[in-house]
DNA sequence: GAGCACTGC
């Protein structure tokens, strides 16, 4: 039976076995029948597979059907157990028969031009040994190669002198970021004050007659006649008066427009200058605005006696706000324990909860190799553990302690506190090192660092042979390094007795851990926290959005002085509730004592997250409207009460169609608990959930998925791959990933070359790996050599590699902010755009004022600057040399298509479908090819929000697909069967782009 | 004609 008709019974097989099938798995699975002597030996390789349940007859009837069809012609390729890969690197298990699962993949030679012999043409028949022969050679022959390679790596990285480089600029950055000069709190509270008046009036100007007549409904519906005192009435009369007033400049039409520029004007300057003409007429304005002034004034003069009648009195007068029926009720059920700190600084190491436990801990770790922590966050457990080891000689003989953190800052700050209780600089005994900063020298002993960093060191030194004793902070965070960390430090642990393993964590989870580590002892400290209170609603909340505004300014009336931080899901949803808010306070404003709406989200721009870390001006309140950032990644001083309705946006990764997504999901009860945590950090505080205390027992999952289950493993296969782990299908996870998520990271990189028909790592995947980027960036960046343009690819893989943050798009200046990014476009697609803006941001010398003008996003830049140079730097590691392609993109272009081949999609009549699973699929409307809609697309990644939308669009040529991935398409798959039927303006193939 | 949580190498 030929190859191709093989294959194609063995996929329809499959989907009734599976209700699926790869593209490559049938192959493998002929493959397999080859090389198995009998049915029973085909069924035991296919048991290792674990992708059948062989104990199912009709599995068991399939691969007797199989293995008929092949007709047994075993030729014994994949049965070389002799050149078995065991005994690499510590043992890590290695079975060279089953790597991966994966031995059969049909031969494929290094990329990009092989034409390896593939599962679609007819086997020749006569000579099927000498061109599995030949195979088998070339693949010998890359291994080797591959080998060289990573010798003249380890080679060089012999050589290579550490860096050390204390005055690091970021750590600088984030220590700026994160202090506020004292002379900035007394500049800013008169600073607030004026632009929040500004920003009041301005508003106020453009929509003050639909103001003033819901300001004059509220006051009717809220309070009533019969409530109101008499001031409060005359107020009222006022208003009602202004409102007829404003009705009469609208109808005066000249007259009004010269008395605007008058009306609004602050008082200071007002008083330098001359009293203008017709100042005289516009009384009733200027009187509205002193009457502003003034009720700003009474407002924030107030304060104090509402706040101790609030105390002292059961009813405090501003609880007629807010009737009862508008309330959010909520019912005390808990309280999260807390214990209180020590005032003094002095004597802050020995205050620390662990401080009692240090000979108790240090004995523990004397006496077992691997010990799990369970301490909160402010135990001193990430600061003091090293230094008690550190004093105990485990760095002696040179030897290091390493910590790791889940996130740069962390590993920075953390390092830069250690320094300074140990009295040395930065970077000497103790350092960090994170990714675009190695601050370490020779003389480092306590090395703190990104859970990623560590994993990559592993590519050098696989055993970790430098270090004594290794500590995994942060581990309840499940991060997919610290996931695969745990995997890799068990293995090497069994072959380093005298090596220590330290896992911290806070209190969730440490029992999984414990039981993951061959049931490793837990030692537990207590934390140090104020004690939160937790309230709940009595009933489920329709809309938490609405629920959370009413419980804000709730909060701000009834309860004492402190600030609020509100957790929402969003961006979209932040920009809504700070508007929201906003509103009502304006219209509530003169009874309300002043509320500081602050929104903090990862993609606003940095100068506006600055904003939240402002101390709050005496007798406001802030408000912090955030996403998860608030959860770990950044705290705010003064939090003391936390508003949480439960959500948060989450990634989820489909294997079956290599689509992300990001969809609203209730968060687990753990991160429920994180973010109330954040309102006990000051003072004693309250956490007020938007949701029952039934829905947090019964509703909520006890923790997050794991990310090692929810993401896309390419990069990830590729390291543990170079790390000479063959079987990831038995590798030891905590949590093991979606068999279907491996599956299709092996695929993708058998794909892009990376992995050879054996699956194990080629030349070309050992190089890929020494990218820090996803597979196919990296395939792409190696590509661009042979095209002559690695100036320009390196760029546009920076450019990508920043989220879709280049551009900012405000939501006032939205038509600005388009056209300045349409000014950007050039033929050929978004890749060439992202090409532009970063060239002429270099042409600008980096301007920031060039960034402002064109709505460019400055951080983002910097970032892609920052992961060019990065990339640049290990060209030559990778062994490229520097070339470009000037001012003819197309070899940009096809450089881009040989790493994202996978990832096209051909317009038909039925509009775009993905040329391989014919998903139908849209080019998002913020593309520069939105209008164009070529007819071969390339795209970077489909994201599914409203639409399975493609992000990051460029145009191809088909015959580039047979050229770049000859092994993955077949001519007649890039045919323009349908031109005729095209509609006639759209789909034009056009030759000469870019 | 949309609207993307957060990390990390």
């Amino acid at each position: 039976m030929a190859a191709a008709a093989l294959e194609r019974w063995v996929s329809g097989e499959l989907q009734e076995l599976l209700g699926l099938s790869g593209r490559h798995v049938p192959g493998y699975l002929v493959a397999l029948a080859r090389r198995s002597r009998s049915p029973e030996e085909l069924l035991e390789r296919l048991r290792d597979t674990e992708a059948l349940r062989v104990d199912e007859p009709r599995v068991q009837a399939f691969a007797r059907e199989l293995w008929g069809k092949v007709g047994g012609a075993w030729g014994g390729v994949g049965g070389a157990e002799g050149e078995s890969r065991r005994g690499l690197p510590l043992g890590i298990p290695l079975d060279a028969e089953h790597p991966l699962g994966f031995g059969g993949f049909p031969p494929l030679g290094s990329h990009p031009t092989h034409v390896g012999p593939s599962h679609r043409a007819p086997d020749p028949p006569e000579e099927p040994e000498a061109e599995w022969e030949a195979s088998e050679r070339e693949r010998l022959r890359d291994l080797e190669e591959r080998d060289a390679f990573a010798e003249r790596l380890r080679r060089r990285d012999r050589s290579r002198t550490v860096l050390t480089r204390p005055d690091a600029k970021a750590y600088e950055e984030a220590q700026k970021r994160l202090k506020v000069a004292e002379e900035d709190q007394k500049t800013l509270v008169p600073e607030l004050r004026k632009r929040s008046r500004r920003e009041y009036l301005a508003k106020r100007e453009q929509d003050k007659l639909e103001e003033l007549e819901a300001e004059i409904a509220d006051e009717e519906q809220l309070f009533g006649e019969e409530v109101l005192s008499g001031p409060e009435r005359s107020r009222l009369r006022y208003k009602r008066r202004l409102r007829d007033l404003a009705r009469e400049y609208k109808r005066a039409g000249e007259r009004e427009r010269l008395e605007k520029s008058q009306r609004y004007r602050m008082p200071e300057e007002r008083r330098g200058k001359q009293p203008e003409a017709g100042a005289e007429e516009a009384l009733a304005p200027r009187d509205e605005q002193r009457r502003w002034e003034e009720e700003r004034m009474e407002a924030a003069a107030l304060r104090f006696g509402a706040r101790d009648a609030a105390r002292h009195r059961p009813q405090p007068q501003y609880e007629v706000l807010l009737e009862e029926e508008h309330m959010v009720q909520f019912i005390s059920a808990s309280q999260m324990q807390g214990s209180q700190p020590q005032e003094s600084v002095q004597e802050q190491r020995r205050s620390l909860p662990i401080f009692p436990y240090r000979d108790e801990l240090v004995a523990a770790i004397a006496q077992h190799q691997v010990l799990v922590i369970e301490g909160e966050t402010g135990s001193g457990k990430t600061t003091q553990i090293p230094q008690y080891l550190h004093e105990e000689g485990y760095t002696r003989q040179g030897l290091k302690i390493g910590i790791t953190q889940p996130r740069r800052v962390a590993a920075m700050s953390v390092a830069a506190r250690v320094a300074v209780e140990m009295g040395t600089k930065l970077g000497n005994e103790v350092g960090y090192s994170i990714r675009f900063e190695d601050c370490t020298s020779e003389r480092t002993v306590l090395k703190y660092m990104t859970d990623g960093m560590l994993l990559r060191e592993f590519l050098t030194e696989p055993d970790l042979a430098s270090y004594s004793v290794l500590m995994v902070d942060e581990a309840h965070e499940r991060t997919l390094h610290t996931d695969v960390l745990f995997g890799l430090l068990k293995d090497i642990a069994r072959f380093r007795p005298q090596l220590k393993v330290l896992v911290a964590s806070a209190t969730l989870d440490t029992g999984r851990f414990a039981a993951f580590f061959d049931n490793a002892p837990v030692f537990r400290i207590p934390g140090r926290r104020f004690p939160v209170d937790i309230y709940y609603t009595k009933a489920p909340e329709a809309d938490y959005l609405e629920a959370c505004v009413v419980s804000v300014l709730q909060i701000h009336v009834t309860q004492p002085p402190g600030d609020i931080l509100v957790f929402l899901t969003g961006q979209e949803e932040i920009e809504a509730c700070v508007e929201l808010l906003q509103e009502r306070c304006r219209r509530l404003g003169s009874r309300l004592p002043e509320l500081l709406v602050l929104p903090i989200y990862a993609n606003l721009p940095s100068d506006m997250q600055a904003r939240i870390f402002q101390p709050t001006p005496p007798g406001a309140r802030k408000v912090v409207v955030a996403t998860n950032i608030a959860e770990t990644s950044v705290t705010i001083d003064g939090i003391v009460y936390v508003l949480d309705p439960g959500f948060c946006k989450q990634k989820s990764y489909s294997a079956r169609t290599g689509m992300e997504s990001l969809v609203v999901t209730p968060c687990s009860r753990a991160s429920a608990n994180q973010r109330a945590g954040r309102a006990g950090r000051v003072a004693p505080g309250k956490c007020f959930r938007l949701y029952t205390a039934w829905a947090f027992q019964h509703e909520l999952e006890e923790t997050p998925v794991p990310e090692i289950q929810r993401a896309d493993l390419g990069s990830l296969v590729l390291l543990l791959k170079s790390l000479g782990i063959n079987d990831l299908i038995h590798f030891d996870f905590l949590d093991p990933p979606p068999h279907e998520t491996l599956v299709l990271a092996l695929e993708q990189l058998y794909a892009l070359g990376a992995l050879n028909h054996m699956g194990e790592l080629t030349t070309l995947g050992r190089r890929m790996a020494e990218l820090p980027v996803e597979p196919m960036l990296a395939k792409m960046i190696l590509a661009s050599e042979q095209y002559g343009c690695t100036e320009e690819v390196l760029t546009v893989a920076a450019m990508l590699s920043v989220n879709n943050a280049v551009f900012y798009r405000p939501k006032d200046k939205v038509l600005h902010a388009d056209s300045a990014r349409r000014g950007f476009h050039l033929p050929g697609g978004d890749h060439l755009v992202l090409l532009n803006v970063y060239n002429q941001w270099v042409a600008s010398g980096h301007s920031l004022q060039w960034c402002y003008e064109h709505f460019v996003q400055a951080r983002s830049l910097r970032r892609a600057r920052d992961v060019r140079e990065q990339l640049e730097g290990l060209m030559e590691r990778v062994e490229i040399s520097p070339s470009s392609c000037g001012s003819d993109y197309s070899p940009v272009r096809k450089a881009i298509t040989a790493g994202f081949f996978y990832h096209t999609a051909r317009l038909t009549r039925g509009g775009y479908r993905t040329v391989k699973h014919q998903h139908s699929v849209f080019i998002h409307p913020n593309s520069a090819l939105f209008e164009e809609q070529p007819r071969w697309v390339l795209y970077h990644e489909l994201v599914c929000t409203t639409k399975e939308f493609m992000r990051q669009v460029i145009e191809i040529d088909s015959a580039w697909l047979l050229e770049v991935a000859p092994h993955y398409y077949q001519a007649k798959e890039l045919e323009d069967g349908s031109t005729r039927k095209m509609p006639k303006k759209v789909g034009k193939s056009r030759e000469e782009l870019g």
